[in-house]
RNA sequence: GGUCGAGUGGCCGAGUGGCUAGGCAGAGGUCUGCAAAACCUUGUACAGCGGUUCGAAUCCGCUCUCGACCU
């Protein structure tokens, strides 16, 4: 048992919130690093539409995960988890807090609550079930969960391809239900965690969503994915910044249409952020100007 | 002043007497290894008043608003 000494300070927030500036200054103060937990600015081929820090940010705070993999490595919130962790344990041993920023709710759960041990199975299962549903359609999936785990079935979204995937190809190739492996058992780690919401009202947040996206296209958005296209089907470049321009290229509508398209993906990308974020009770809520404000809170929590 | 046309939910738009179009935008939500992903839920609206009818967004009358044309 850990005396929880160290420090986890966790800030996260919609797109466009404003979670890059506060970090670097509050990292300047505190006097430490960043990890960040967000899913596509692993990617060093991706850049301006995923609104890194930029490189003179990168300079002045020491960031990890980002930039730590190409749009070509297969990744997910489990391999996350563990590297994550082991980095963790790593830089605690110089740092009495670091900070832990990002919008991937998921990723950010990975770390906060933990995973509970599922075994990897192997890409082929899952190759062949996306081939099963793409031929013979959802049906089919719903079917043969129902079959092999009916307690996990009962509760799942049977209409999510994707969760009826996940399930059955651990199921299938463990050959134990999904269900008996979901223990949803909150992990305790060896530091103390805090969390920090950053919010701002509904028509800001849209306003600067709306200003950061034609900034992007200045700094030559379309290029970017342009290059990228090549590399289209690859699951890191299934994001919004990206899809909307490859349907630019590939001819579906215009690029008045793609900037419009652009906009309103990240508006709702940034709606299904706060909905994730907001149900998670662990969170203070504050306005990213509020810098002195947050300060406070964190000493005060340091010191409880 | 006269004639004709139009008036459908935030926007677009179908519907010509009974069977709640649809699209866009918005809102709310789900979430344990593809998560910037995937998925779910969500508005009886018909300019107003009166009439005809068992029943009107749909027919009739008047009023209002907008548009076109005429004098």
């Amino acid at each position: 048992m850990s005396i929880k000494n160290k420090i986890l300070l966790i800030i996260a927030g919609p797109t466009a919130v404003g979670k890059t500036d506060l970090c670097i200054n509050l990292a300047k103060k505190f006097n430490t690093c960043i990890v960040s937990a967000d899913s596509r600015q692993f990617f060093n081929e991706m850049n301006i539409g995923t609104a890194k820090p930029s490189p003179k940010e990168l300079g002045e705070i020491k960031h990890y995960f980002i930039n730590n993999l190409s749009v070509m490595d297969n990744y997910d919130v489990g391999k996350f988890e563990k590297e994550a962790l082991a980095l963790l344990d790593g830089l605690f041993t110089s740092h009495e807090m670091i900070i832990l920023t990002g919008g991937s709710g998921l990723y950010i759960d990975a770390i906060s609550n933990g995973f509970d041990d599922i075994p990897s199975v192997g890409e082929s299962i899952r190759a062949e079930l996306n081939f099963v549903f793409k031929r013979e359609g959802i049906t089919v999936l719903q079917e043969k969960l129902k079959l092999l785990d009916p307690i996990y079935y009962a509760r799942v979204d049977v209409k999510n391809p994707q969760r009826l995937i996940r399930a059955l190809e651990v199921t299938i190739g463990t050959g134990k239900p999904f269900s008996s492996f979901r223990k949803r058992r909150k992990a305790e780690r060896p530091f103390k965690i805090i969390k920090v919401g950053l919010e701002r009202e509904r028509e800001e947040l849209y306003a600067r969503i709306d200003l950061r996206m034609d900034q992007m296209i200045a700094e030559g958005l379309f290029e970017e994915a342009k290059n990228l296209y090549p590399m289209r089907q690859y699951n890191a470049l299934q994001t919004v910044g990206y899809k909307e321009v490859f349907g630019y290229l590939e001819g579906k509508y215009d690029k008045k249409e793609a900037i419009r398209l652009l906009k309103r993906n990240s508006r709702r990308y940034a709606k299904r952020q706060m909905t994730w974020f907001r149900r998670d009770e662990d969170f203070h809520w504050f306005h990213p100007s509020e810098v002195q404000e947050i300060m406070d809170f964190v000493n005060d929590q340091i010191r409880e």
